[in-house]
DNA sequence: ACGCGTGGTATCCGTTCGGATACCGGCTAC
DNA sequence: GTAGCCGGTATCCGAACGGATACCACGCGT
């Protein structure tokens, strides 16, 4: 999940599943599209990634932490997650992959459907 | 791997792994870049891909057919593969964030070394 | 006849990924 | 005191990923 594209970037069979672009691992996208608006705790964040079990994303926050796109902060004894300098730098490519992605999308949908099954 | 990047994009350690952002499977990014000046048969992209098996590339290489980045073609017994308008079209989020990664190539670098070892 | 290059496939194997479930300490509200 | 929320951790599990190795049919050169 890149992007917000029809009908719901959230949904349960995510559209933008068909784009072959990833950015970080499956929270990833999702986790920074929830935090370009600003701040936000980690049950919000739970809230929009349904079906988000709390060790993954921890552990998928954990690593963004590392790779210094998200800082973790403590205060007042809540914890909140916001996007650094470089995490918000990265929406620029994001955006770039979601525009060519919905540029593209008659042409994924295709692909896939052209193919018989598995092969 | 996305792009070519100092010192060289088939490293055995490549320097892009720093990146989050990935195309596709493990070597997609690879093939891709590989495929960009023309089409190539399968033993030509298994020399700059040093290390991929037979297995892996010819798995990579069907998905991409499957998502439309990738023709297969044989010709007088002779098998090449091709960017598609589709797979070509992909190159340019492929540079854009080749361009981020390499414009926040310090940023990247200093957030791995910050973390004192596993957490 | 034999070996070699091409373009794979089949099988096995260890690691990683992501989900399910259970549990935890600290705090608050009732 | 006990029930609930918050922000996790611990353990187990099945599926997928990627590599190693062996093998294959086919055509070519000599």
């Amino acid at each position: 999940m890149i992007a917000p594209l029809a009908p719901d970037m959230f949904d349960e069979i995510c559209p933008s599943d068909l784009s072959p672009i990833r950015f970080g691992d499956k929270w990833t996208g999702m986790v920074m599209r929830c935090l370009e608006d600003g701040p936000r705790r980690f049950s919000e964040l739970r809230v929009p990634l349904r079906g988000v079990t709390a060790k993954v994303l921890t552990k998928s926050l954990r690593s963004m932490e590392r790779d210094g796109l998200v800082r973790r902060r403590v205060a007042d004894r809540q914890v909140s997650y916001e996007l650094t300098l470089l995490g918000r730098s990265m929406l620029a490519p994001m955006d770039a992959a979601c525009a060519w992605a919905r540029e593209h999308w008659d042409e994924l949908l295709d692909a896939r459907e052209g193919v018989p099954a598995e092969r």
